[in-house]
DNA sequence: GATGCTAGCGCC
DNA sequence: AAAGGGCGCTAGCATC
């Protein structure tokens, strides 16, 4: 396939290389330069996804196939069987440096330095050489795929924040206005919340007090003779005194008020659309983050104001029990892979006689991969190792290897921060002391025990919506991407797509279908399972629901 | 006035 | 006796 590589030129120009030879073009005429070649199916090369594709987006441009240089230095630096040798030349640790670029600091091409003339086709060569080097059978294709598909999940970031979260700002403000009262001015607080302030004042005997403060709460709570050391709602509620109701109401509202308030839809909508910021990658597994928006946490109180556009309607779906099935295929758990086959791999467990019920499976499986080794989990996780020992014994060995300090690997070969690299820790923890030093090692232990099954489940994740996003493409007619069905939302192990209305039971077929591709992708020697919850809904908020359901 | 930290909450 | 992974966001508070 041919690779063609982009570098930005100092005065607005960029550079095309790829085998045949290599030109310059102007910025200006990168869009139509890139439309013309996309006929060919070439890969794009580029330093960062996130800074080229928005504008080509925004031309009306998309692209099926693009490498992620930023992504891929990472992610083979940190893989444990490519050599770091092959990664370093000219330039090199500039790619070393190179952050993601942040919705706060977008400027494409801004400023003159070198980091902004990164030599893509340098780097390309070495990732390519670094890859093809890879130690052990099999490796290179395994690290091929997992390049290829962090990379289209770049591409799905760039489309799903140009195309946005069709959002009715009515649905929110009607939301808003009913818990909270009408929109207060700046540095107030709405009446409904201050009304409750006036409740828990009342009840505590203590006018004056500011029930934003912790240290005021705290001290109002233990006047009105109730022992907390902390004001956290699931300590409150075990109390028994009038003030609580209104304090928790004030929590529930507050938070709203803060979070998903009339500010955040200053902040977040526009267009009708809501435009998180998405960083694929942006955690140690591989899982995403985000740095804007909060795309991570898309509170169910405002999901009924995610409503697809007229005509439109969404297809949400979400795997049922990933990390646990992941773990299966990776393993290559024969048995717990037969508890997988169907649509409760929980109750496949039981139903193949491991546990007792339900609630146990899930505690032992949950304990398993957390680290748990105490309490309810931690027995279950005990009498689970007999039954299922290749799947235990894989997290089990994972926290070995953390606790000795090694690293660790997902099933496509990325590589765990190591325990000297800045993973999750306070870094001023000189441990000196014996017992922190061990409290340490067991922290990380939990960390890589956790990070195999996470980060390959971020990898199947990844594969789904890579492939899903082609299907989607060819389902479409021939307009633009928002004029086709395309990806709203993803997080973690749940998609959203926003369709016609008339291809919406194609688009479901297409998320099933993908599903199915990425675990063959993955596990190609153990089939597994991945079944799928599908609603077609108009709103978000009524995913899920009895009546949503699409298919079986 | 900017910065960094924590508590507490939310999502998977 | 208790012992669980990954994130982001806001407000308060301490610090410089």
């Amino acid at each position: 396939m041919t690779r063609v590589s982009l570098s930005r030129l100092p005065g607005e120009r960029v550079l095309a290389v790829e085998d045949g030879g290599e030109r310059t073009l102007a910025l200006a005429e990168l869009p139509s330069y890139v439309a013309g070649r996309e006929g060919d199916g070439p890969r794009w090369v580029w330093d960062d996804t996130a800074r080229w594709y928005p504008p080509l987006l925004a031309a009306g441009v998309r692209v099926a196939r693009c490498h992620d240089l930023r992504l891929g230095h990472h992610l083979l630096r940190r893989a444990p069987a490519v050599e770091a040798r092959l990664l370093a030349g000219e330039q090199s640790e500039h790619w070393d440096r190179l952050g993601p670029s942040t919705p706060s600091d977008p400027a494409l091409f801004a400023a003159d330095d070198t980091a902004e003339h990164l030599r893509a086709n340098l780097e390309d060569a070495r990732q390519l050489a670094a890859v093809a080097r890879a130690s052990g059978p099999g490796e290179a294709a395994r690290l091929e795929l997992l390049l290829a598909a962090e990379s289209a999940g770049a591409l799905v970031a760039a489309e799903m924040t140009y195309a946005g979260v069709p959002w009715r700002v009515d649905i929110h403000h009607h939301l808003l206005t009913d818990l909270l009262g009408p929109r207060p001015p700046r540095g107030a607080r709405p009446a409904l919340l201050q009304a409750a302030v006036a409740e828990v004042r009342e009840a505590l005997d203590a006018p004056g007090l500011n029930p934003d403060s912790r240290p005021e709460l705290l001290t109002a709570l233990r006047r009105a003779g109730l022992e907390v050391t902390d004001t956290r709602a699931s300590t409150l509620r075990a109390l028994d005194h009038p003030a609580i109701e209104p304090l928790l109401r004030l929590k529930r509202l507050s938070h709203l008020f803060s979070t998903n308030g009339w500010a955040w839809i200053d902040q977040w909508v526009s267009g009708g659309r809501f435009r998180p910021s998405y960083q694929p990658a942006g955690s140690a597994t591989g899982r995403w983050s985000s740095n804007g928006g909060g795309a991570l946490s898309f509170p169910v109180q405002v999901r009924p104001a995610a409503v697809a556009d007229d005509g439109w309607t969404f297809v949400v779906a979400d795997v049922a029990q990933l990390e646990p099935r992941v773990l299966a295929g990776m393993s290559g758990d024969r048995a717990l892979a037969r508890s997988a086959r169907g649509a409760d791999l929980y109750q496949g467990m039981v139903d193949d006689g491991a546990v007792a019920s339900r609630n146990d499976a899930k505690l032992g499986l949950l304990g398993a991969m957390y680290g748990a080794t105490s309490g309810e989990s931690g027995r279950m996780v005990a009498g689970l190792t007999r039954r299922y020992p290749a799947a235990f014994g894989l997290v089990e060995e994972a926290a070995k290897a953390g606790e000795h300090g090694e690293v660790v690997r997902t099933l496509l070969g990325r590589g765990s921060p190591g325990l000297g690299d800045p993973w999750d820790l306070d870094p001023d923890a000189t441990q000196v002391d014996p017992d922190s030093e061990l409290r340490l090692r067991r922290a990380y232990g939990r960390f890589t025990r956790n990070f195999v099954v996470q980060g390959t489940g971020a990898e199947w994740a990844l594969c789904w919506i890579a492939d899903l996003r082609n299907r989607l493409w060819r389902l479409g007619g021939a307009g633009p991407l928002e004029s086709r069905p395309h990806l709203v939302f993803f997080l973690h192990d749940e998609v959203v797509v926003h369709t016609p209305v008339d291809l919406a039971e194609d688009v479901a077929a297409s998320v099933a279908e993908a599903a199915a591709t990425a675990g063959a992708l993955l596990f190609r020697d153990l089939p597994v399972d991945f079944p799928l919850n599908v609603s077609i809904v108009r709103s978000y908020a009524d995913a899920g629901k009895p009546g949503a359901t699409a298919e079986g």
